[in-house]
This record gives structure tokens, C-alpha cells and sequence, in this order.
DNA sequence: TATAATTTTGAAAACGTTTGCAAAGAGGTC
DNA sequence: GACCTCTTTGCAAACGTTTTCAAAATTATA
């Protein structure tokens, strides 16, 4: 049978008002009580409920993670990093798929709300700030992507970096017809990524070509999409730089299947560096975004805001770094 | 400000009880102040304190997931599979890794039963049963692996359909020399995989070879490892039956940088299907393990053990399945 | 030793629900 | 219209805590 704070009081010989004090503040109450009650906790094996205490307004420790999905293999060691820091301070985490979809987003949210979280961490949607208009002081953050709503916080990574990081490393090879496959711009850090490309690309002087841009998913599926499009155009390439390195995976694919050697031929480099972009054959040449410590840091972040010790709205960007590995090398290269 | 019962109660011009009735049962309450009721929770945009409910016994709606880790690939889409079929029925999931530690289950597993989850959903490990036994009337089900405990529910993979089927697929095209590079026997899951392949060599009587056999972990590159080590013993082999799917990718690479073509020279079949299975070059022949149908219906069983529906224990095998890609070919091909 | 100041303790209210019980109301029957 | 039955309603207790407030015990001060 579970036992109640009312089981201890008895056992101990005090009241549960002192049992109460015992298990918080610990502020005056007489070492020798004290004893007794920590005794009887012991005897009992007794656990605090924290239903009890969510209900007089004690946090629930207790943190949502909405996530487009977790079979997406960019997500796993996000999830890894909330919930690592989340453990070290006592929190558990829900933790809930949206499929993107702005709807079930509200919904779960909404969940989150009734079953008393103290805080949450999402992958924002064009859809959330609707629903957020009413929840402006809950401990919230974005994580990956964020909204343009000044006074909500998120930390995600500088992909204007990520993408100079990869266009020099291209550049340094020699290529010059670099095309872009990635994601239809319909996140924030899809938008980055490709105004940055622009950018740079226009930076280091290279003629910016429309042709040699195809915008689909982040999938491995759109990937061999994009990649048979760009091969139907004719147009020349020597590099590719892809959104992500699902759709990397898809591109090597086809240009394998059509003849073309990676990288002797073209260059490719990912975006994301995922587990499997170590394990690919070729291993992939790719930006390396810092996701479990996107979520480490987000959680920080949120338990700060909980526990009141910093409220203010933060605004984080973490560096990539580039992952050189087999599927670069330097144009006309004869070697391997 | 968040609404209460109370506040619905005075804005409908009924008594806290009639609300609560009519949001619960909904039986015995005339249908004209049920609608006022129900128009009020409308108009004040009232959600339920799932808190408040739990506290009179009510369920939490809310369930413990305990996997070793969600960076495993092979555990995203269990999660899924239960996370799904969770928020199908309202449920709400807390996601934990244990990084197999015992020690660390075990705390888990008390915090989620201090948080009043309705159910708990894990992955076991040798030490699970210690802290289990006084636990015996709270809904729990083992999934992918099972420690003997005949009152424990389980729901898991049969290996030996599974090993059946890739043994089978190799004989066919020839194959005589076999080797099985697996995880060290710790779990339910290594056991039976080894034991099927020991049994099944012997069906088809082919003579088994102890050097034909080496035992690691589940990870790329415990995979490189094992590969090299029996490269090192000299012994002929022309298929390996990986212990999954990683190991498989390890052993790839390995074969590869010495110069043995697969599938031409050595047929490789993994086990698992995770999804990079087929972004792979080249593409893995595996044993497809449905995960997703693991994570759901162990999900739907523990559903019904908390609703009193069915409490009956259950072990439950679901069948996995072949599939044959690009690592296997008739043994002396020479096509490719 | 008496009194004041301080510390320690327990009784009880509160958090937002559900539910047993009794009171009130509605509908039949004679 | 009086009585009975059945349905609908509200009051109040309970769930396991925290916390305010006042009472009791202890310590310090004169």
C-alpha cells in the first residue's frame, strides 16, 4: 500500500505539519524530531506524492517536448539533451509528436497545460503564436526554429555560420557551380540556410544561378526528387550543397545510379551531421549542428525562468562546425 | 488567469457537483442546465485540472516510457508506435533513457510512480525484477526484450522466425559458411537470436564452427571490430548474420577497406531495418523488426489493464519479416 | 523567580476535483 | 389533493499536501 505523509506523522509521533517541514524548508524544527520523522520515511519507505503538492501550487517538475517527430533522425539527440538536463534537476518530460501539424500542436499543448507542466519546449509552427497570445508569462521556449514574436525566447543554431562554413570549404576545393538542394522555405532555418547561400555565394563572387536551385522536404525521398531534377536540367555543377543529409543520402543515390562519382565527380556536403552521416559510404562531408546541446541549453534556459532565478527573454544562437569526411575533395581531382 | 469548476459552477447558476456531472457521467442531469453547463466551459474556455483529478483517484492519463536510449536508432519508431496509440486515447507519455543502467531505472521508475503515471512501459533489464516485486498489482509490460517472470506481460520480436528467415534466404543462394557476429548474450533479444542461428545451422546441417562466431555490442563500431576479428582468424566465411543493423554497417565498412566486395564476395544480412537501412549503399538486406507495431501494442495492452478491460498477463511474439535489398546475392555471382 | 523573547509545534484551511447522501422537485396513482 | 416513487440537485467530505496562525515549549533577560 502507498503511505501518506499521514502514515509518517503517526509512526514518528509528530504532525504532519512537521513531517511537512522535515521534507522542505527543514527550517525550525528540533534535530531530535527531525531524526524521528527522517526515520519513519525510511521505515515506511515512504515517497511524496506529487500530485498532492502540484495542487498547493509546488512545481510538478515536470517539462512538455513537442517535436515535429521523433523518427525524423535529426530529433533524437535533441531529445537526449533536454531530457539528460532535465534528469540531473529532478524533471521527467513529456514528451509529444506534432507531425508539424499546427493543430496538434495547439491541442497537446493545451494537454501539457491541464496535467500541470511547469514549462515547455517546442519546434515552433507558423501555427504557434496564435495560441500562445493567451500564455504570454508560462515558462516557454523554441527550440530549432523560431517564430518572429519578440518576447519569446528560443535557441537555435547561426546557420548563416553553418553555410560559410561549407560554401569556404567548397570554395577552397575549387568549385564553382555550387547547387543549392534543399527545403522549401517554410522554417526559419530553412530560410537562413538559403538566403544564406545566396549571400555567400554572392560574397565570394560566384555567379548566382537560379537554375542550379531545387527546393523540396528534408527527406531522403525529396533528395532523389531534387537530384533527378537537377540532372533533367543539364545545367553544370561541380558541388552540391543539400539542406540536410537525408536529402544528402537521396542526391549520392542518384547521382551513383547516373554514373557520376562522389566526390570525384561532385562534391557533396550535408547539413545536419546525423549518426548516420559517419556510417554512409561515402562517409558524408557535412555541417555539424550542435542539437544536443541545443537541448541542453534550451532546458537551462526554461528551468531558470521556472525557478524564477532569470525570467528574461534569450535569444541563442550555437555555432556549427563543418565535419569534413569522403564526399569532397578537390575539383578534377584524379585520385580515388 | 486559469478557470476552475467553481467558476463555471457560478457562471451556468448551478452547483460545482452538477458541472463535475456533467463533464464526467453525464447521467441524471436535466439536458436544459446540461447545456449551460456546458456553455459556460465554452464561453470561460475551461480545461479540467487533470491535478485536481488525480488527487480524488481519477487517472492521471498519463504514461512512464523507459528505453535504454531515443539516440538508438532502432528505438524512435517504438516510441512512436506507443506515443501514437497514446495520444490516440488522451494519454500523455513521460519518455526516459536509462542508458541500461539498473540504478537508474529503478529511480526512474519511482519518480514516474511518485508523478502518479497510470502504467509503465520498459525496456528491462536483469535488474528490473529487484525493484519490481512490490509492484506486482501496478500495470506494466515489458517491450523488445523480457526478464523471466511469468507474471510480467511482455511484448516482443520472435527471433527465431526472424533468424529462420535470413538463414533460409542465404542457404538458398548457396551460402555454407556462416558466421554470426551478434551482442554478448545480455539480453532476451541476443539470446535468442544466437540460440536460433546455433539451432537452425544445425537444421540445415551445416556444420557449425565456434570460429565462425564473434560477440560484441549492438554498434557500428563494435561491428568494426568484430569484422576485423575474424578477418584475423583466417577462416572461410562467404555471409555474415549480423546481430543488427549497426553492426552490419560497421562490418561493411571493414570488408570494404580490405578490398572484399559485397555482396559479391560476402553476403551480409543485418536485422532491425532502421530507416538508414535503405539510404545504405549499398542497400541492407535485414530482418525487419516491427517496432512500431511493438511500441503500439504494448501500449493498447497496458491501456487495458488500466481500464480494469483486461488484466490478463500477456506474451506476445509478433512476427518480423525479410527484407532483401542489395547485401546478399547468389554465392560465386559474378553479375555487378 | 518572574517575565519577555524566541523557537518549536500542531490545528485547520486551502488547492480543484469527485461522490455519497440527503433534500428538493417532478411525475404517477389512487 | 394526498401519498408514493423516481429523478435531479446541492452540500459537504475527502484525496495528500503546504502554510498561516496561534498555542506551547524553550531560552534569555532582568
Amino acid at each position: 500500500m502507498v503511505k501518506s505523509i499521514k502514515d509518517v506523522a503517526k509512526a514518528a509521533g509528530v504532525s504532519i505539519s512537521t513531517v511537512s517541514r522535515v521534507l522542505n524548508d527543514s527550517q525550525g524544527v528540533r534535530e531530535e524530531l527531525r531524526q524521528k520523522v527522517l526515520d519513519a520515511v525510511q521505515n515506511l519507505n515512504y515517497h511524496s506524492n506529487a500530485i498532492a503538492r502540484a495542487l498547493k501550487g509546488m512545481p510538478m517538475k515536470t517539462l512538455g517536448l513537442l517535436i515535429p517527430s521523433i523518427e525524423n533522425p535529426f530529433f533524437p539527440s535533441m531529445v537526449r539533451g533536454v531530457q539528460d538536463e532535465a534528469h540531473r534537476n529532478g524533471y521527467t518530460v513529456f514528451l509529444c509528436n506534432t507531425d508539424g501539424s499546427g493543430i496538434v500542436e495547439e491541442t497537446q499543448f493545451k494537454l501539457l497545460l491541464n496535467k500541470k507542466v511547469d514549462g515547455v519546449i517546442l519546434v515552433a509552427s507558423k501555427h504557434t503564436p496564435k495560441y500562445l497570445k493567451d500564455n504570454l508569462d508560462f515558462p516557454l521556449i523554441m527550440i530549432d526554429r523560431y517564430v518572429d514574436s519578440p518576447n519569446l525566447s528560443y535557441v537555435t543554431v547561426d546557420h548563416a555560420i553553418g553555410v560559410k562554413l561549407a560554401l569556404d570549404h567548397l570554395y577552397s576545393l575549387g568549385h564553382r557551380n555550387i547547387a543549392f538542394l534543399g527545403s522549401k522555405l517554410v522554417s526559419s532555418g530553412a530560410r537562413e540556410r538559403f538566403q544564406s547561400y545566396k549571400r555567400y555565394m554572392y560574397d565570394l563572387k560566384i555567379n548566382f544561378d537560379e537554375s542550379l536551385l531545387v527546393f523540396g522536404d528534408y527527406t531522403y525521398e525529396s533528395g532523389i526528387k531534387m537530384a533527378e531534377e537537377l540532372l533533367k536540367r543539364k545545367v553544370k555543377f561541380d558541388a552540391i550543397l543539400c539542406g540536410n543529409d537525408l536529402i544528402a543520402f537521396g542526391v549520392i543515390e542518384v547521382l551513383k545510379r547516373n554514373g557520376i562519382n562522389v566526390p570525384k565527380d561532385v562534391s557533396i556536403v550535408g547539413y545536419d551531421d546525423i549518426s548516420f552521416s559517419s556510417y554512409h559510404t561515402p562517409k558524408l562531408t557535412t555541417v555539424h549542428q550542435p542539437t544536443y546541446e541545443v537541448g541542453q541549453m534550451s532546458t537551462k534556459i526554461i528551468l531558470d525562468m521556472i525557478s524564477g532565478v532569470d525570467k528574461r527573454i534569450k535569444h541563442i544562437k550555437i555555432e556549427p562546425s563543418l565535419v569534413i569526411r569522403e564526399t569532397t575533395c578537390r575539383v578534377g581531382s584524379v585520385d580515388k
